[in-house]
RNA sequence: UGGGGAAUAGUGUAACGGUAGCACUAAUGACUCUGACUCAUUCAGUCUAGGUUCGAAUCCUAGUUCCCCAGCCA
């Protein structure tokens, strides 16, 4: 008899034999289910400190949480792990329900605060005092580090530690009113002053912090530390799945202590996965908030952040910020993702779903000799190849265009396709020119490029069936729409940037051209209709997105990523 | 010289004692009204040394390397 478990996890061993292979973190979950450990029921959270932004680390947490959930039919809450008064803001809670949403992370009625817990935490704190668990302590914070021991000498007991319970619950209590001051005394576990995981040298469970709280204002003037808080957050959630990086494994113990020592309260499962780590960025929020204080980058959300927020205003989809969170897997190997990686996603997602413009970045005038003087025309283009309901737009075409400056060669060498003296190139949609003819200024810059364009070609195919070896992009000199454009590189030049010489910090290895602005780029003029936020293909060059700093006079374009180029993979050779 | 984890192509990740596979990257070619996309091909891997076994990436022993822990941060 084969155990099957009622949720969609692929664990049903008469739908599907061979179970397709799963992360351990799923794997666990599925053993679980089929072995009906939690009553078949799945329940996972994700439990940010609102502190900083969220950044694609947490974006792979977010994924791994609401994904197993939805997977499992199970249920996901988006939790502030708000303990800490003195770092936490309400702007950034609002960043991140508005990133989870955005990501997909969908919480439902299920938005949580830790502070609405304090209360329950301090009476369960009292309980502990109670069983002779936990004790106020008036070592200073020096003093109890000394007594902490290090990583090979065992600690010390504090000699406050045989305090008896009524002393105890006075001082808590009067540190809980508030009469003593920051740093006077904390409450501690009693646990084990010897043990080889620090963690357990009689942990501080509150401190006193006379501070404001974004939610609980002044009511509180002590806090609870992180071990002691988030068994209880998700036991009071019910979570079954307490799933957080692998640098909480040396408190797991400790986690399972608290839980084991109150009456009567749930237990869930602690796991632990290797957070992750990208080539050519920091991910750490300390160095992403430097980044930003010290104005290296503009703001959390500069396009060049690592950040969901500079994702998102980079043109990045929650699609392929999801599809990449999927193929990085989840294990516990502490690895390093090549960007690589997240930029197949996001060409493999916008190439599907963005519309094709035409835009020139780096404009040199083409006059067509041969197109008579003052007429026009508008020639159909295919809106994206890669879905026929996106639809056909006109594109405007005259006399005068411009191309890419890159798109022409004088003296071409004999793989470059594209114009040159003599040569026949197809205008992308419009016709067939030749070059007949280069006009320089006094210094020897090219001004302008005479061509001459076969009228039989119009729309682009040549009746007689003659090939062409390249197509070009291009824009009316006479009608288009002038914009900025920001041309974003990898913010740091190293793959490591912490790969840095003695005496240097990562800000050494930051890029001094990871952003190029461009203000003179000719576009089509459709391109000056789209809304803040629209990814675009600008064709043969990247995919783009409209900027929110783009006003009605002049848009500004924000390079996601560039297409896959083997000419200059040619020309580095 | 404490404790806790982890090691599979360049990168990431599967294989749960039975043919080391997939993706990205790189290279080559085909196709092409995007030098894109797509398709095909190729390069390339079990940390080391022993052992158990008909058979080991997987189990055992010893070693090596890397990560985490001495916040009143999370």
């Amino acid at each position: 008899m084969s155990e099957n478990c009622n949720c969609n996890c692929g664990n049903n061993d008469n739908v599907n034999p061979n179970r397709e292979s799963l992360d351990f973190v799923r794997q666990i979950v599925a053993d679980d289910c089929a072995s009906g450990k939690w009553g078949g029921r799945v329940a996972t959270r994700f439990p940010p400190e609102p502190n900083g932004y969220l950044h694609i680390g947490h974006a792979k947490s977010i994924v791994l949480n609401s994904g197993i959930a939805q997977e499992f039919a199970g249920s996901f809450n988006l939790r502030f792990d708000d303990t800490n008064p003195v770092k936490e803001e309400d702007e950034y809670v609002q960043s991140i329900m508005a990133d989870v949403r955005w990501l997909g992370g969908d919480w439902q009625d299920r938005l949580f605060f830790a502070s609405d817990y304090f209360q329950q935490m301090y009476d369960w704190a009292v309980e502990l005092i109670r069983k002779g668990k936990a004790y106020v302590d008036d070592l200073t914070p020096e003093e109890i580090r000394q007594y902490r021991g290090t990583l090979t000498e065992p600690g010390r007991p504090s000699p406050y530690r045989d305090r008896s319970v009524e002393e105890n619950l006075d001082l808590f209590e009067r540190m809980k009113k508030g009469e003593f001051a920051n740093g006077a005394r904390v409450l501690r576990a009693k646990i084990d002053m010897a043990s080889n995981n620090l963690n357990l040298r009689d942990p501080i469970m509150y401190r006193i912090l006379h501070a404001t709280h974004h939610r609980t204002g002044d009511k509180w003037c002590i806090y609870p530390m992180y071990d002691w808080a988030h068994g209880l957050e998700d036991s009071i959630e019910k979570i079954t799945h307490s799933i957080c990086t692998l640098e909480f494994e040396n408190h797991r113990p400790l986690y399972d202590w608290f839980l084991d020592q109150l009456d009567g309260v749930f237990h869930p499962q602690q796991i632990e996965f290797a957070r992750l780590n990208l080539t050519y960025t920091v991910m750490s929020k300390r160095k992403l908030l430097q980044l930003v204080t010290e104005k290296h980058v503009n703001g959390w959300d500069d396009p060049r952040m690592p950040t969901v927020s500079g994702m998102r205003r980079r043109g990045y989809s929650p699609e392929c910020i999801r599809s990449f969170c999927k193929k990085v897997g989840v294990a516990k190997f502490n690895s390093t993702v090549d960007v690589a990686l997240l930029e197949h996603c996001v060409r493999a997602e916008l190439n599907k779903t963005s519309s094709r413009y035409m835009a020139v970045l780096d404009p040199v005038k083409v006059v067509i000799t041969n197109y008579p003087e003052g007429q026009s025309e508008y020639l159909d283009a295919v809106n994206n190849p890669e879905d026929a309901s996106a639809g056909n737009r006109k594109v405007p075409f005259g006399r005068e265009i411009y191309i890419e400056r890159e798109d022409f060669m004088e003296d071409a060498p004999k793989k470059f396709f594209r114009l040159t003296p003599g040569r026949e190139v197809r205008l992308r949609y419009a016709y067939f020119i030749t070059c007949q003819e280069v006009i320089k200024d006094a210094t020897g810059n090219i001004v302008e490029i005479r061509c001459t364009y076969d009228p039989a070609t119009r729309g682009g195919d040549s009746p007689d069936g003659r090939k062409v070896k390249s197509t070009i992009h291009w824009v009316s000199v006479a009608d288009n729409v002038k914009a900025e454009v920001r041309m974003y590189d990898h913010l740091f030049a190293k793959p490591d940037p912490e790969d840095v010489p003695e005496g240097q910090t990562f800000l050494n290895s930051i890029n001094p051209e990871s952003l190029k602005v461009i203000n003179n780029a000719v576009l089509e003029p459709e391109l000056g209709k789209l809304p803040a936020g629209t990814r675009v293909q600008f064709e043969r060059l990247g995919y783009f997105c409209v900027d929110p700093d783009s006003t009605p006079a002049r848009k500004v374009f924000n390079l996601t990523i560039n297409l896959r180029d083997t000419w200059a993979k040619e020309q580095v050779k």
